[in-house]
Formats: structure tokens, sequence, C-alpha cells
DNA sequence: CACCAGGTTGACC
DNA sequence: GGTCAACATGGT
């Protein structure tokens, strides 16, 4: 059902190679930090707290959680979010030591842990999944309800969109691109004609954006 | 000035 | 089951 999807977008975006991080604890960090927030302030958390040499949920977890919140103020919800980090951290690595050590499990066992904790919903559950644990889990954000909508005329839920995904695209590197060119068509065109079937994989756009 | 960004929670119905 | 306000910074 989505393959042909799959092929147009990869004409275009080839291998994204997300998610963009230098290691799965930095991983886990930006799926909380980015929660309905852009990219960029992740980006500016992420660096801040590298300077600060917090880079691994053990450093996380370590850290008093009034010198996170100021860390990580330009991601937004700060308050919440430096909970959100604390109580992910504790959780791992009390249960398993280390997100190495998540891998490899059963997928049920490990999927049901990570919706335990507080912060994590749906969508960072399954980029923890995907991204961090390299579990075959797809993920379902914003943009895909928004852009399989209107590409296909008919709208999905998150259950019939991971049950299609993940069994057309059983290998890790094609759920983990997928995602990352939803994500990316999703930047490319604005909210109000996101999925322009008119210039859709065209070089024109009416609302004045390329792909 | 308004609106949005790679969501989640808790209250409510 | 679904809906909704609150959460907060930085870019356009």
């Amino acid at each position: 059902m989505f393959k042909d999807l799959y092929n147009n977008l990869f004409d275009h975006y080839d291998d994204l190679q997300w998610w963009p991080s230098e290691s799965d604890d930095e991983t886990v960090i930006g799926c909380i930090l980015t929660q309905n927030t852009s990219w960029k302030n992740v980006e500016k958390a992420i660096e801040t707290m590298k300077k600060s040499d917090v880079i691994t949920l053990n450093d996380v977890r370590t850290l008093p959680v009034d010198k996170l919140r100021e860390l990580i103020r330009s991601s937004g919800f700060f308050n919440q979010k430096s909970i959100y980090l604390k109580e992910i951290s504790n959780e791992i690595i009390n249960n398993y030591g280390s997100l190495s050590n998540m891998k490899g499990r059963n997928i049920k066992e490990i999927e049901d842990f990570i919706s335990g904790i507080k912060g994590v919903g749906n969508e960072t559950k399954e980029s923890i999944m995907l991204y961090a644990l390299n579990y075959p889990v797809f993920v379902v954000d914003a943009y895909t309800f928004r852009f399989l909508e209107r590409y296909y005329g008919l709208k999905f839920t998150r259950k019939e969109i991971r049950k299609i995904t993940e069994e057309e695209f059983p290998d890790v590197n094609s759920l983990k691109n997928f995602h990352g060119m939803l994500v990316n068509l999703g930047k490319d065109f604005c909210r109000k004609q996101p999925l322009c079937n008119s210039c859709f994989l065209r070089n024109s756009c009416k609302t004045g954006k390329k792909l």
C-alpha cells in the first residue's frame, strides 16, 4: 500500500540516515526534547547540554533537575521535559542498566516498559524503539497523519499505519528512512497545503515552496 | 501581531 | 472510547 509512496519519496530524498544524533543516548534525549518543538530549538538545547558535559542518560540521571531545566531551556516546555528526562533516565538505568542492554529482547516487553514511563507517549515510544533500540516499529507523527490522509484520501488510525508499514517494511532501515522522509516532506511544505497533490513530487508548487 | 514546531498529560465527558 | 487546555521557546 505504501510502497509506491516510499519509492517516490526515496527518489527525491535518498537515504537520509535518520535519526540525527551521535549516540543512542542522545537519540533518546532528542526524542523527549523534540516533543511539539522545532528541531532547531532541540539542537540548541543539546549543544548547551554538551557544553556542560551532559551527554549520556547517566549524566542526566545524576544532574539535579534544576540544573537540567536551565540547560534545555531553548527546547521549550522545559519544566515538564526536564522531569521527563530524569524519569526516563532513571527508569532505563534502574531497570536495564543501559540502552544497549535493552536491545534484542522481546519487543512487547520493551514496548510495554517504555510506555509506562511518564512523558513518553506513542510517538516518543515509537521513536525510541526504532531509532535508539533498532526495533522494527514505525513512527507515526502529525506529519504522517496529515500527509497520508491527503495523499490517499483516507483517514488512517495509528494502529492501521503501524500495521501496514511494519508488514510492508520489516527492515528497520526502511522504517527509519520512511519516517525521516515524511518529516522532511512535512517541513518542505507549508501547513495549510502540506500535501498539495498538484505539486507533490514536482518541481514547482502553488505554495511557492519547492520539493 | 498571530501562528507554528518531528507531543504528552490529566481532566472531563 | 474521544476532546481539550496547558505547557514555553524561537522562527517566520
